[in-house]
DNA sequence: AACTTAAAGGAAAATTATTATCCTTTAATA
DNA sequence: TATTAAAGGATAATAATTTTCCTTTAAGTT
């Protein structure tokens, strides 16, 4: 039993070998999509459905054992949940990134300018990574 | 010949009464989602075409007329485009609501931590507004 | 190791969201 | 008022996502 077995497990996921692989992959890749994730399943699974792919993401999400990332101008990429992050997206190559920045004070003054109690920060830059720029 | 007519123009976009109309919805509700619009405009247009109102949007999108705002859990609204902000969403109503923050900080700090030249910052805060908290 | 069963997978249909087509109407300009 | 490119409306087409229904299997039990 390795790692994400367990961790699907205690998220009250059974560990089947679709979703060991959809873990798989995003823990290599990081951010994908789900056209992506999709062809990279069947490389795997030459019968996988795509509605096996929608029902274990969204159960996923349901489970916080992922998360989606809405980017400006593209589509929603999907990643395991990790401590609280922003992200960073190439305008060019679509290429995603993670980025920890301490938004204390932005969070802070966003909650006493409005009348908000905020619970969750989205952030999103875009702009050309080191290889487009 | 009203203030919208006029920026309607000079985005190159006929000022339409469908358009005209749009934009006043745009301007009395501050953010829309697709379907609410709709709603809306078949009040005042009931034989208005759900084609319209994609077509409209895409196309004031594409001339920077008004923006799209992804939003954590929902559908995306469009605003009409304004000085750079960012947004508060209520996780209970829905509600979204403008914010103006200092970002100059954060902004500096991510470009230095990462090696993206940042051109946008998409930033949504997510929590309970005044009335819902 | 076989047994049981709720959960998960696959195929395909259904639904929802969005875009394209095609023909009619109209805003803008002459 | 006449002309014309652009826009609107109806509807078809496409894309994205969810549901259904039946089969298979993971995981716990005997």
């Amino acid at each position: 039993m390795n790692n994400y077995t367990k961790i699907l497990r205690e998220h009250n996921l059974k560990a089947t070998p679709q979703r060991l692989a959809i873990t798989d992959i995003l823990y290599s890749h990081g951010h994908i999509n789900i056209e992506s994730l999709y062809e990279m399943m069947v490389k795997k699974f030459n019968s996988v459905s795509l509605a096996t792919i929608y029902k274990n993401i969204n159960l996923m999400i349901e489970n916080s054992f992922i998360q989606e990332v809405k980017i400006p101008n593209a589509k929603s990429v999907y990643e395991l949940t990790k401590t609280a992050h922003s992200h960073l997206v190439c305008e060019n190559c679509g290429e995603v990134e993670d980025i920890s920045l301490d938004l204390d004070g932005i969070i802070k003054d966003a909650g006493e300018k409005s009348n908000f109690k905020i619970h969750k920060t989205a952030l999103v830059f875009s702009g050309l990574c080191q290889k487009c720029k």
